[in-house]
DNA sequence: GTATTGATCTTCT
DNA sequence: GAAGATCAATACA
């Protein structure tokens, strides 16, 4: 399986939103760890969310993955999302968790070394911002990048 | 088409 | 005990 990240929000150890934001805990103890790993988190009792960890060792900083393209392995993302529209299968964090099968015993994996699952350089993409999505504190800063034209990011909600 | 709400559980207060 | 970096089904226009 392969996709193309097209949509992302930065998480920083000083941003009241972010879970590193009151220090290192059992859960977000990755984000405090090297650069280069995955951060699975388990949210609202059904969803989990990815990010990849971007600070420095004990820094705490991390982008969370919120829509991706599929490009290979399209068949297995549909077997685990159910039937739907190619658009939908990423177009959301915890879509995206689901296509790829990301849970919790994923977290922490090194995506830079890793065997199972790895990134690799995309090419460059023009960028637009806007405000994160989801949170209620640090509406300040609007550290939302989406890849400029590509259908394939998560719809916004009417009323947010 | 858009708006509202239920599902459901880990983590921190 | 409460809130949460959400999604999908349902209700309404």
């Amino acid at each position: 399986m392969a996709a193309r990240i097209v949509e992302v929000e930065a998480y920083a150890s000083d941003d009241p939103a972010s879970h590193s934001y009151r220090g290192r805990t059992a859960r977000n103890a990755v984000m405090f760890g090297p650069p280069g790993h995955l951060y699975v988190y388990f949210t609202y009792g059904m969803h989990h969310c990815m990010n990849v960890v971007t600070g420095r060792l004990d820094e705490g900083n991390a982008v969370l993955l919120r829509a991706a393209e599929p490009l290979q392995g399209i068949d297995a993302m549909r077997r685990r999302r159910g039937r739907t529209s190619l658009h939908e299968l990423c177009s959301g964090p915890a879509k995206l968790c689901q296509a790829f099968g990301v849970d919790r015993r994923m977290d922490g994996w090194d995506l830079v070394h890793g065997s199972e699952m790895w990134l690799l350089e995309g090419e460059p993409v023009s960028a637009e911002t806007g405000p994160r999505v989801g949170i209620r504190v640090g509406l300040d800063r609007p550290w939302r990048f989406r890849a400029e034209g590509n259908p394939f990011v998560s719809r916004a909600r009417a009323g947010r």
